[in-house]
RNA sequence: GGGGACUUAGCUCAGUUGGUAGAGCACCUGCUUUGCAAGCAGGGGGUCAGGGGUUCGACCCCCCUAGUCUCCA
């Protein structure tokens, strides 16, 4: 059976049953604690422990999920995938254990004909908590199951938590045989390659308190909502179903995996090493298909760095099997035909997601030769040595620092005839990896507790006024101070206030938050931020004015309208520069991250590229033609299909509701899925100026833009400068420009004529310095003061030319001169004084300690310096008392 | 979030306990020449990423900031 029948059926099933199909989620997890979406349950988190009432009592999903802490185990085993397909169902507050261990084996064992899966029940195994013997009758019952093929095992495997206080509970596990040629008879609790666990039951029954780790806290109480969250692994079921040896050689990834081979020219199954990087690159592939179609790109941290590891291992593992060529197209080509089928999604936006992977694979196979270069220097250096190993930090720097991958650099190392301490690079990549966790540890201890929004979250959502009106009647419902629950808030307090309707926009989309007043008898509050924390409730940061503010009062709440004015030109002015880049640059250009508020505006989007000061222009001026055509913008609410059908653009890592709300400037020219606030016209935007163009990483730029009267007020400070400059420079506008070139032009002229004259002015002095010179024993001496000069140039210039005068002679030159009000001294020898003894940088360092400074140079040219121009003469005596010593 | 490296002419990069910033390519001028990166001679072009500090003196040493590359979490 095909893995997306098994898919497809899971959700009939299920749907069949009750539960409200919920598509799968964004691998970018809502959650911000957690990298990606790990397991099936996380979108749910939220209904699971109550901080927002569930929608739905039964819900079903097949949740995509990525994990990458076991990477260096992909491809070694039968199932470690760092991509994968959890199937799900979960029950909040509904039916419990005899429901779904009753679902659990119709599912797995009714008939093929009847949309089930036909497994035969006699391979299957369970496990159960030790202690529960519930659900041990339950699995009798229901399904007949002999007590030998059920297990009990303890807290380690079958007792679910979080970890941290909150719900918790024992789970139930279903096991697949495989039978007796992988493995020894006995169970899971024998053998877990021959018995695969398939589907694991948990069953959220009890209320944790503090403790340690996964097995050690304790049990405060039943919960008073008992969930269920049960998740069937898409890939074993698959594998199992289709025959086939482990989870890459399923019909969606397998495609991939032979591609692999045949671009290697190396047959699957014939070397144990080649296989492994076969199935990396099957695994690897997929992974970066489905999290790039979500949205991540490659960076240096976060997300965007796994991406850039699994991309990077694939390009690894190719060369490895021996292709050194561009492989991405190929591969992603491939694994997109194997996944369209689930996910249509990928196959729509192939073109995008292809851009960015081969962009990558580029930019590292660049990356390797810079890695070759370094490795073959060090390799010569270490033979040169006598050596036979490469040191473990030279390996390690490779690694770290450019990136060149440590099984490449032992294959390079190998054909050069060296080994590599590869217990020194374990060392120092153990070492890095300790800094890095014990900054996380450090880090951690600032997690916020949300439950205390749980229970204003429970009475419903805060209702939203804003869109229509800047003011509305409220109740206070609830006040926090400092993160607790408190009855009322005085004068001079910050507070945040819980209402029942505003119209106040909380922060989000990229909106900034809203200011102004909330206003009651007696009292007034000044609105600092505006923020979401739990989804639908909305919570206003505020200082207590005057008066004293009580759960309970009638309040009228009054955003700011000039506020307001601003933030909607500059929400749509982010709409429209959106556009306009995709009209120039091309519908690649998507928007991943965007900031607005009044009178700005910032917008991050995918290209790779610095702009040109052409394009920049042209993109300003689509803009500003957009506000011109006066186009109407409209307010649209539809499905999240409809949305996607009508050509709105969803932004990553978003998540909507199944109602969204779409954005509409000049019909299809924008259409976006947007909350937030907006002008009914573009030309009420004003004007929009772009300020600056950045990067904000690899892949991703970012623009900045001034909107509406602050862009006038900006354009306005820029004339006033060009009428400045003007004036300075006393040339008009137009020929301003002109008359700055020729200016610096002129300037640096007449500094260069100005030295050639300063240079043949002091040569003219050659001669008569040369007359003066003195003899001490065999060698002449040149000394004088210069006087005031403007660079050390000029005085090595002259004492180059008058050592040059002297030929074969034994002379020394030592010329001073005061440079910025401080004295400077130079001293040249000839060969033939070189070879009397007398050194340069030993005679500088004589006069310029005179002079209370120091200096130094070479034995045929040396310079130095000091604070006191009054010992010139002083210190020229030193040097002839030393020239005669 | 925590490390490491890099930033020098239009481009690719050198620059040795701190002492006059260089090469190749490209560009301009002249000569020579017209068979594949033509040759020869000459020339222009640099706030050595930005800012601060140490020093008589900083491309070089120290600190801060920005950008780029990279590893770890």
């Amino acid at each position: 059976m095909q893995t997306a029948e098994i898919r497809n059926r899971w959700l009939s099933f299920f749907e069949s049953k009750g539960h409200t199909v919920v598509p799968s989620a964004s691998l970018i997890s809502e959650d911000p604690s957690l990298l990606f979406t790990v397991a099936g349950m996380v979108p749910f988190i939220p209904y699971m422990s109550g901080l927002v009432p569930a929608p739905y009592s039964r819900a079903t999903s097949v949740q995509k999920c990525v994990r990458t802490l076991d990477i260096e185990e992909v491809g070694k085993t039968t199932r470690h995938g760092t991509f994968f397909q959890m199937n799900g169902n979960f029950s909040f507050g509904d039916y419990f254990k005899p429901e779904a261990i009753a679902f659990a084996w119709e599912f797995l064992t009714g008939s093929v004909e009847s949309g089930c899966l036909g497994l035969d029940p006699q391979l299957l195994w369970v496990t159960v908590f030790q202690d529960d013997d519930e659900s041990i009758k339950i699995w009798r019952e229901v399904a007949d199951i002999p007590m030998e093929r059920i297990q009990r095992r303890g807290m380690k495997d079958n007792y679910w938590s979080t970890g941290q206080p909150g719900p918790a509970g024992p789970c139930s596990e279903i096991y697949y045989d495989r039978g007796p040629a992988y493995g020894r008879e006995g169970g899971p609790e024998a053998d877990e390659d021959r018995y695969i666990e398939i589907w694991n039951l948990v069953f959220m029954q009890f209320e944790r308190g503090l403790g340690t780790g996964k097995d050690s806290f304790e049990i405060l109480g039943e919960l008073p909502k008992k969930n269920i969250d049960t998740g069937m692994g898409l890939e074993r079921v698959a594998f199992l179903m289709q025959g086939v040896e482990n989870l890459y050689e399923i019909d969606q990834v397998r495609p991939v995996l032979d591609l692999a081979a045949s671009l290697s020219g190396k047959a699957y199954g014939s070397s144990v090493e080649d296989d492994v990087r076969m199935r990396v690159v099957a695994d690897h592939v997929r992974s970066a298909l489905m999290l790039i179609g979500d949205g991540v790109t490659p960076a240096n941290d976060g997300r965007g760095y796994v991406l850039r590891r699994l991309l990077r291992r694939t390009v690894r593992s190719m060369r490895l099997l021996g292709v050194e060529g561009e492989t991405f197209t190929a591969l992603f080509t491939a694994s997109r035909d194997a996944m369209k089928a689930s996910y249509p999604e990928v196959s729509e936006d192939f073109d995008r997601i292809l851009k960015i992977a081969i962009a990558e694979e580029q930019t590292f196979l660049r990356t390797l030769v810079a890695g070759t270069v370094f490795l073959d220097e060090a390799i010569t250096a270490a033979k040169v040595g006598g050596g036979k190993t490469l040191a473990g930090d030279a390996a390690f720097l490779l690694h770290d620092t450019y990136g060149f991958p440590i099984d490449l650099t032992l294959e390079v190392a190998e054909e050069a005839g060296l080994s590599v301490d590869r217990d020194g690079f374990k060392a120092l990549m153990a070492e890095q990896r300790d800094r890095a966790k014990a900054d996380a540890r450090e880090k951690k201890l600032g997690g916020t507790d949300l439950t205390v929004y749980s229970a204003f979250r429970a009475l419903g959502a805060t209702k939203f006024t804003g869109y229509s009106a800047l003011e509305t009647e409220a109740r206070v419902l609830g006040i926090i101070v400092d993160g607790k629950d408190a009855r009322e808030a005085a004068a001079g307090n910050i507070a945040e206030i819980i209402l029942d309707e505003t119209s106040f926009y909380a922060e989000s989309g990229g909106q900034d938050s809203d200011a102004g007043l909330i206003v009651g008898q007696g009292f007034s509050l000044e609105v600092l931020d505006v923020q979401k924390p739990v989804k639908g409730l909305i919570s206003h940061k505020v200082l207590v004015r005057e008066g004293i503010v009580s759960v309970d009062a009638k309040v009228e709440t009054r955003v700011d309208a000039d506020w307001r004015v601003g933030a909607r030109q500059a929400h749509s002015g982010t709409h429209v520069v959106h556009a306009a880049l995709r009209e120039v640059l091309g519908p690649s250009a998507l928007q991943s991250g965007s900031y607005n508020k009044p009178g700005y505006l910032r917008l991050d989007y995918a290209w790779s590229q610095a702009l040109s000061n052409e394009t920049k222009s042209e993109i300003e001026e689509v803009s500003n033609l957009a506000i011109r055509r006066d186009l109407l913008v409209n307010e649209h609410h539809m499905s999240v299909a409809d949305a996607k059908a009508f050509g709105a653009v969803a932004l990553f890592g978003e998540t909507y509701d199944e109602t969204v709300r779409v954005i509409e400037i000049g019909g299809k020219w924008s259409r976006e899925l947007c909350g937030g606030t907006h002008v009914s016209h573009s030309s009420q935007i004003g004007l929009i100026s772009l300020i600056g163009e950045s990067s904000v990483g690899s892949g991703s730029r970012r623009v900045e833009a001034l909107v509406g009267i602050e862009a006038f007020r900006a354009l306005a400070n820029e004339r006033a400068l060009v009428s400045r400059l003007s004036e300075a420079m006393k040339a008009p506008r137009e020929q301003l420009e002109d008359r700055i070139v020729a200016t610096v032009e002129d300037l640096k002229a007449a500094q260069r004529k100005l030295a050639a004259a300063q240079t043949a002015s002091l040569a003219t002095r050659i001669p008569e310095l040369l007359d003066a010179a003195v003899s001490i024993g065999a060698t002449k001496f040149v000394s004088s003061d210069i006087g005031q000069l403007d660079s050390a140039d000029d005085l090595r210039n002259l004492v180059i030319g008058l050592r040059d005068r002297a030929g074969s002679q034994n002379l020394v030159v030592a010329l001073f001169a005061s440079i910025s009000a401080k004295p400077m001294v130079i001293v040249a020898t000839t060969e033939a004084a070189r070879a009397a003894g007398h050194k340069a940088g030993a005679l500088v360092r004589i006069a310029s300690g005179v002079l209370g400074g120091g200096g130094g140079g070479k034995d045929d040219i040396a310079q130095g310096g000091g604070v006191d121009p009054s010992k010139v003469t002083e210190a020229i005596s030193a040097i002839a008392g030393a020239l005669g010593a």
